[in-house]
Order: structure tokens, then sequence, then C-alpha cells
DNA sequence: CGGAATGTTGATATGCCTCAACTAAAGTGG
DNA sequence: CCACTTTAGTTGAGGCATATCAACATTCCG
């Protein structure tokens, strides 16, 4: 698929793009950049000139704390603008890296504020884009703060799921989810330790299994009721739900 | 002050706004609405047709989890934008209140986006708002995940105190923050218990004294050691600082 | 003045973290 | 191709931080 397909598919989940926008995305010039496992694409601190869009594999934002252990804020599919802060804010206040192999395309923040300006229709999709980014991380708080052992797993299981689902990374039951315990641990707040144990105990109740960077679910009924996951808030439409 | 002008100041923190912006702002209409200590603004589930600007008082952005309790997302001092969202998402997917007595002003949703397409450089402007929202987000993930005891209250404290500083509300080292400790604890993901205790600790180490809704800094440096409090998620201009 | 909301304290329970050892899998170089 | 190293996952034990429960003190407000 191309990157402007990628960008144009995402978009229209949740908003409306006419031709002449669809026109104006593909003349936009990207450059396309491949990503290593766990290279950095931006760090905290940086300024960067163009926002990126992903195309294949994930990418993750995360802070990096004093004692410089991190904190996985988000996770970012194809089609998503893990640094659209960028276009506004002086500095990346967090930094961006692939998970696993990744590509994006970087688009120059000239081209986008030009856009912006003679197609506002495209603006208003990007700013729901990072408002619905900002509904994650809401979510996430909630999440973190709020839900207890199996209940935080069983909750961000369902959101990637869902995700995974919209971009056409799941197939059927299952979808990748290549994170290591440690990594799963540095996103929700917990041990690796008690993330091992709280896995198995998915594992045990046949509601999800997480091995080798694959997340299968084994019942989406249980999982989501564990997890207290209403999906309204990724603002998506929605897809077909499973049993 | 005028809430043309609440909102100017707050803008004017980190966009340019030109004097034809300025105009342009002030001849928006909106609905001033006083809202009584603790009363909903806005619900879970909301379609609003219009986006509020905080006047006077604080208001806070929550979430209802399934056992009732409430998990606090923000808060917001006068110039914030808590609903901003309800502008381009269809549904609200968390609930706004007052905390204390507070004044807003609603603009509807058209005003917004005529302006929005006429002065691109105020829609910017308000993306720029809501994005910093998102920062502040992320950051509240990190805290309430990576910071335990001491450390996740003083970093609240800091940032509630540098936010209240830009509109005014802080008098020299004190602040309003007229939370319960209850209500610190459904911010912060601790239990009351937890909370007051902590809170003698910062008392007792001359950091910080939360009494009667407001907040003594006592210690400036003690407390944003002790919370790792890097203000430049917040984007903003930095004011004058204090030993 | 009385009742409700808020704050404080102590005791106990428990969930999670840390430490540590070990297994399994994957990747590397001879 | 196999020994070696590294990374990821698993298990057990012990300790600590936080939650929970419960009583009481204090402040606020009608």
């Amino acid at each position: 698929m191309a990157p402007s397909d990628v960008l144009l598919r995402k978009l229209r989940y949740h908003s409306p793009i006419d031709p002449a926008d669809v026109a104006a995305i593909r003349r936009l010039r990207c450059e396309m950049r491949e990503l290593t496992p766990g290279e950095d694409f931006v760090s905290q601190g940086d300024k960067p000139k163009a926002a990126a869009v992903v195309i294949e594999g994930i990418l993750a934002r995360y802070h990096t704390l004093g004692s410089g252990a991190r904190q996985y804020l988000a996770l970012h599919y194809p089609g998503d603008w893990p640094d659209a802060q960028g276009l506004f804010l002086q500095h990346m206040d967090h930094s961006v890296c692939a998970i696993g192999r990744a590509l994006v395309c970087s688009i120059s923040h000239d081209q986008l504020m030009k856009i912006f300006v003679e197609r506002p229709t495209i603006a208003f999709a990007v700013w729901r884009e990072t408002l619905i980014d900002a509904a994650i991380f809401r979510e996430s708080i909630t999440n973190n703060s709020g839900r207890h052992g199996v209940a935080r797993i069983a909750h961000f299981f369902c959101e990637q799921f869902y995700r995974a689902k919209f971009v056409g990374f799941a197939e059927d039951n299952a979808c990748p989810l290549p994170l290591t315990q440690t990594e799963l641990g540095e996103t929700l707040g917990m041990s690796l330790v008690s993330i091992n144990r709280h896995l198995q105990t998915l594992r045990q109740t046949k509601a999800a299994d997480h091995r080798a960077g694959k997340l299968t679910v084994r019942s989406w009924s249980k999982l989501a009721s564990l997890g207290e996951f209403d999906p309204g808030y990724l603002h998506q439409i929605v897809p077909a739900s499973r049993g």
C-alpha cells in the first residue's frame, strides 16, 4: 500500500475526506525511512521539522525517568502520527522509537502547514487524530492508576487488539504485540515479575495468551469484561465484534 | 477580566496572535455560565454543541470506572479549554466538573469552526492548547505509573503550582488547590490514607503543605527535586523561578 | 448546636516489588 | 555445526509499600 493510502485509510475512519483533499494529500512529498528494532526515531528535546506517519510496523512513545527507567506512553500503528505534536510545540517532551522493524514517512512541517491553511478539512482530520491520541492517553491514566493486576493488562490487550484490527494487523483472534514482558511492565507501571504472573493467569483462565510477541485473544468477552473495556474512547467506527 | 482577555492571555503564552486575530476573537459571542462546587459541566457520553473556556475557578476532567470510582485526569485553570475535544470528536469520553465555584464561557462550535477556517492562526493556537493538554496527560501517565509515594504527590503539586502561577492564582509561594485528600487520591491513583501520610511527610520535610484547599510551597527546590519536576512538558514561557 | 464532610491515626492484610536462581530460546563466532 | 553468550521467560522467597478497615478528631456548614 502506498504511504498516502495508509494515511488516508486512517483519516477516513473518523473524518470526511473529499476527492480534492485526497488529491492534495497525494501531492505531498514524503521521505521514507526504515527503522531497525528499538531504534529511536525522535528523541526527547528534539525540534523536528517534519511530522511522520507510520506506514509499516509499530512505533512507541516513551518518557525517560530520572532513574533512567522508561515509561512507555502509547503504541502507534500504521496511519498514526506519533510526532504530530512537533507541528505546534517547540520541542519533543518524549521520545519515539520503533518496536520491531518499522517504516515511516516524514512530511515537512512546511508542506503540512500549507495544506492545513488551504484545505482546513485536512487540518481538522489531523487535529482529530491528535485528539484521539489524547483520549488514549487519558484512558492510560485511568488504566494504570485505577485498575489492578490482571484487569490492567486485560484492558491494554483489548485496546491493542482492537486498534490492530483497524489496520489489518489482526488475523481472526490474534495480532502482533512484539513487546517483551519487561516492556509490558514499563508500559503498565508494573514489575516484570508481576506481568509474568498475571499473564499466566490470563492464559489459565483462557482469556488471552501473549507469547513470542503475539497476542492471542482466546475469549474477547472474558478479556473485555476483565479489563472493563469500552472502545468508545477510541472514537472509531466499530468493526465486527467477536464473542 | 473579560472572557476574551482570559482566553487571549492563555493563547499568547505559546502562540503569536496578531491584532486581526484579537479583533476576531473579541467578536465571538459566548454564553457565560456559573458552576456550583462539584457540578458537572459536561458528562461522559454528551455531544456538546459548544466548547467552553474556563474564566474563573478550576474545572476537572474525570473518568468513571466500572466500580463507580472516579479517576481525575487533569485540572483546568482560567484560559483552558476543558472540552475542546468536543469540536472534533462525536461524544465525550469523560466528564468535566467544577472544583469549587467556577465560571465558564461557552462558544458555539459553529462560530469556532468558522473562525478556524477564516483565521488559521487561531485554529493553530487552539490546536496547540489541545496538544499541551495531551502533554500533560502523558506526564500523568508517567507520574502515576512510574513514581511512588511522596514523589508522585510532589510532582503533581509542582505542576499545579506552576500552572497556577501563569493564571495569577499564586501569591508568592501558595496557590489554591481545593481538592480533598480523597480527590487527591482519585487523581494520583492512591488511597486516601496514603495521601494523608505522604502529605505529612511533605509537611515535616518542609517541602510543601496542603491544607484547607490551599497548597503552600515551602521549598520549591526540594519539591521539584523530590518530584523530578521539569516543566518542559507544559510548553510555556517560563516565569520567574523560586529557590 | 447538630450533623456531615474532612482529616488523622493505628492495626492488619495483601498485592506488588526486589532479589536471586534457573530454564529456555535466540543469536554469534570459532 | 556446535559451544558460547545474550536475551527472554519462569519460579520461589522475603520484605515493603500501599490498601483496607475501623475508630476518632476536627472542621465546616446549615
